[in-house]
DNA sequence: AATATAAATATTGGATCCAATTTATGCATA
DNA sequence: TATGCATAAATTGGATCCAATATTTATATT
């Protein structure tokens, strides 16, 4: 699928996920098709695309909607992320990781290490965090040997904290962040020290206590945004 | 979506399923539209879908293949599987089970006990096994009032072993199969117990298992399925 | 026989049109 | 004012056509 068609699925991916199209709202082809300047066609196929990624909500004869995320469809999926990175940490541990992995595995603790030594944290530094967290959950999963562990999550996408494609900060409170931060990021180590050490047990239950500790933060960001504060989201494109 | 846009879905889904349209084999537009005799535009909305599910991989080019999948990624679904409704159980136990689900449960159970009572089993009665066995998970799925679960196994939908709604038994073998569905009926009884006591670790790990278990028949069922004997799989629509 | 090039064929993506269905609006009546 | 009916508008699903691209086949050359 070249342009437009892709670039549509893209472009209204983006559109959702950055609130320019809020939860809740309809979203009809023909309109849509004008306001991006294509045929329907191409809409019509992103429409399904993002309805199958678990964005958009097929109304009756009435187009799509935004769909609502709810504060209990978030904690549910924290805790299916939580199985299933514990399960990819377990598989790691039990296989062995490869050079190449454990290198890289090294350098983005140390990244991390570098960005906490300062004793504080600002936004740059949590955008630098973010590409280095994602990146090594990434190896992990990869790691895992298990293919079926990426497809599984991947309808979680896009929810911060249930995804670490998504990471939301509070902006006005960064000390907090730092502490909450590098709590996560000492969970990174003793990880990786379980799956160095072929600790399977020791690496899942790490692994998902490291996604069950968002639980707490989730509720509360929640609740910040339901009180009109501006909670920050660094967002994977 | 009405027919016949629908319909094209089902029925390729089917298809594949089914066999009659092999793993690899290759799908285009034209030949497949002229094929269900309807135009391009149902057939190449069905494929999308058929590509997010999972069930298609899109050729540059040239089409569509009927994805192969491999004994690796039977594996790691069964272990994924396996996490997912161990959760599922867990959350289970801890909300409380309303009346109807544990009624439902219960005769549930007594239906597969009935099944077991006569000493063998037969292709019939694997089909009712089937159909309760699948009810069964469905209940403790929907007892975990956590909706991500059901979505994150729904990539797992079509795979034996990896998933309820398809169960493979070797006719030849049908007291071999008695004890093996047998063997996983009294899992059921086990978990029933602990999610009804509240007993969330213990739901947890025997569900885990009752997935696991499953992993070495998996196995033996491919080889089988190399060797060219013929596997029955029951599917549920 | 092997290679390169040109032509033919297959295929997809997008645009546009038509028909069917659903929803909203306007008007008439009680 | 409320309700019902008719009409208009909105919307979707499918069919068809066109253009661009990729692949295959045929032909020419070495």
């Amino acid at each position: 699928m070249s342009k437009p068609g892709q670039h549509v699925i893209s472009r209204l991916r983006q559109m959702i996920l950055s609130g320019e199209l809020e939860s809740g709202q309809r979203l009809a082809e023909i309109p849509t098709a004008e306001q991006l300047g294509v045929s329907r066609t191409p809409v019509r196929i992103a429409f399904r695309t993002l309805e199958q990624e678990g964005l958009l909500t097929k109304l009756s004869g009435r187009g799509y909607r935004v769909r609502r995320v709810t504060q209990a469809e978030i904690s549910g999926s924290i805790e299916v992320r939580g199985v299933l990175e514990g399960l990819a940490a377990r598989q790691a541990a039990e296989n062995t990781l490869s050079k190449a992995q454990t290198n890289e595995l090294r350098e983005l603790l140390k990244q991390g290490d570098d960005l906490f030594a300062k004793g504080n944290i600002n936004e740059q530094d949590l955008a630098i965090y973010h590409d280095m967290n994602q990146r090594f959950h990434q190896i992990i999963i990869e790691a895992s040997l298990n293919p079926a562990i990426a497809e599984a999550l991947s309808r979680n996408e896009h929810l911060p904290f249930a995804s670490v494609s998504a990471l939301a900060f509070d902006r006005n409170n960064l000390t907090q962040e730092y502490r909450r931060f590098n709590f996560a990021h000492m969970h990174h180590h003793a990880v990786f020290d379980a799956i160095h050490n072929g600790q399977g047990s020791r690496a899942e239950a790490i692994m998902r206590e490291h996604a069950n500790a968002t639980l707490g933060y989730a509720k509360t960001f929640s609740q910040k945004e339901e009180n009109g504060e501006k909670v920050h989201v660094i967002q994977s494109k």
